[in-house]
DNA sequence: CTGAAAGCGCTAACAA
DNA sequence: TTGTTAGCGCTTTCAG
């Protein structure tokens, strides 16, 4: 649709009385101009309302100056708040790097466009992996968020899960708990055996036991989420404290506590992951580890801008930290 | 940051053994090439993995092919949920459109770049109004979302407010209550004093009686809604449903009623105003009207598109009309 | 049905 | 410090 204003750097020459030249100097800044020309140039620009055509100076720089993002467009994008995050990220890191943000709403399906952007951002992939290998096959630049993908030429970008782990157990610790246990994430997938791990390790290294009773698998339902805590529950020793894999399935299990009369956190402490904005609805708010989605988009941007400008010319992983968000769930465990 | 690749028309051309304009024919599907040609070209592109030079296309062509749209950054974006919906709707808009998307993230002080895009959506103004100033002042076509501004050559969208409060007083009545009253917004501004008037015209076609102690003014706070609710409460004659101009007003109302020991939707029904997302986890959902983001942002875009093609040289109001979402928070009133 | 040639508006050597 | 002059990669008359 439609053209600029007619306005070229022309008229703003012909009216200051200079060469375009100059004129393309005061816009780009360079030094080499006299003040009077300068002012000169200024005023005509202002007159003329005059805004340098992008298209033109990116042709004649060789250079394309926008990134995409893709985001999945069905209604209720994983959680909005999800998507909201990643998109201030991604935004706040063109910004700063003055690049223009071009936004791909897709349906997963379309082909997403690729000739206008310089690199795409995938704010993770669900069904869409078609769209990630088809922008490859165009020899465009793609990161990947909170997605591993080694089969193809991509980077990713995501959370340190093994970290977060670490994290949980250690701010259970720290509350004086020494009954720790933990409901797991699918363990077939990376995240969940990470954040596993890293709950482990950390245990190991505070000198804390860790029955094999107090590692109940779950695998992100909410139904594994209540039968571990049922799990937890029949125990002779029970723990006093338990890192649940992800928010939701600590909901189930905060729910599964007070059902069976037990109070939250005066009875047991939970902790979840994902800081999952239900939490704070729960009936008692939850703390968890939050993923630092701002930070991972910001990543992701500068991720991509090395693959562009090739300093980077292949493709790499990087990892961002999770974080502590204390709320209501936890407190010292009962004397 | 950096360059398409270098493969260009001209290396296409080379390989299939045509002119350029041959190529240029067959990337814009100009039904004059030849089968034979036409097939040579495309075999070129797609060994050469050749993309067209957007910013060529468009200088060639004399036209932008992008809108912007403006979200301020903050966290939290008004509700997060708001502007998801607004960026889907947009997204949507413009992929239907063929335009490409320009994110602005912005801060809500710093001029944003014009220069990329043919008209700029804004996502509703708080404390932006400058940008919008700006954009206009460099002659870029302007449609904001969701605020009325008049003094300003740009278009805006708004949700048709009086509908919304019909729609309410019409679905309370139609389940069977003649005894309906309303808190209002603050009806200092266009939306509360909309919602108010839609509602009391509903009533009146009716004729359903309002006295004037069924008007309870609040003014969007959480607070005059609380004072709103017990105000209804000590009447003698106590209304079996009210209709709250905003839906946190609502849920506020919601739980003043519950702490008097009504019963809702039993013994008092309620209906909000906004679908703002926190209906979902009141004690009992709330029955609102909701504002069609989708839609209104989709209006946005067209309005662009016009104001951009100069169909429509001056700006011009549109409005979208809200809609009843039906959950648990009303029900017919008891004999 | 095809191609030659003239720009689109701007940047970037290169001279002056 | 300034201006001249090639292009950047593509579309689009206009002839053929």
């Amino acid at each position: 649709m439609s053209d600029q204003k007619k306005v070229s750097i022309e008229d703003v020459a012909r009216r200051a009385k200079v060469s375009i030249t100059t004129v393309s100097r005061v816009i780009n800044n360079v030094s080499t101009v006299s003040k009077k020309n300068r002012i000169k140039v200024e005023e005509a620009i202002a007159h003329l309302k005059y805004k340098p055509n992008v298209n033109a100076q990116n042709l004649a720089r060789g250079t394309n100056n926008a990134i995409g993002l893709v985001i999945p467009g069905y209604p209720g994008i994983f959680h909005s708040f999800y998507a909201i995050e990643l998109i201030r990220g991604v935004g706040h890191a063109c910004e700063a790097n003055k690049l223009d943000l071009v936004f791909h709403i897709t349906n997963g399906f379309n082909p997403i466009n690729t000739n206008s952007v310089g690199g795409i951002v995938f704010a993770d992939i669900i069904e869409n992996r078609k769209q990630v290998e088809q922008a490859v096959a165009q020899g465009t630049p793609c990161a990947i968020i909170n997605n591993h993908v080694d089969d193809l030429d991509v980077s990713y970008i995501a959370i340190n899960n093994k970290f977060g782990g670490e994290q949980a157990a250690d701010y259970l610790a720290s509350l004086g708990h020494t009954r720790i246990a933990t409901i797991t994430g699918q363990l077939g997938t990376q995240a969940g055996a990470d954040r596993l791990e890293g709950f482990k390790q950390c245990l190991a290294k505070k000198k804390t036991a860790l029955p094999d009773e107090y590692i109940v698998q779950g695998d992100y339902s909410r139904r594994s989420a209540r039968e571990g805590a049922e799990k937890l529950l029949a125990l002779k020793d029970k723990p006093t404290a338990v890192f649940v894999a992800s928010d939701d399935m600590a909901l189930e299990v905060m729910a599964t506590f007070m059902e069976k009369g037990l109070k939250v956190p005066e009875d047991i402490s939970i902790i979840g992951f994902d800081d999952n904005p239900a939490c704070l609805y729960a009936p008692v708010s939850l703390t968890t580890i939050k993923q630092p989605l701002f930070e991972i988009a910001e990543e992701a941007v500068k991720t991509l801008i090395d693959m562009i400008s090739e300093k980077r010319p292949d493709h790499l992983q990087k990892t961002v930290k999770p974080e502590l968000v204390v709320r209501e769930s936890c407190a010292a465990p009962k004397k």
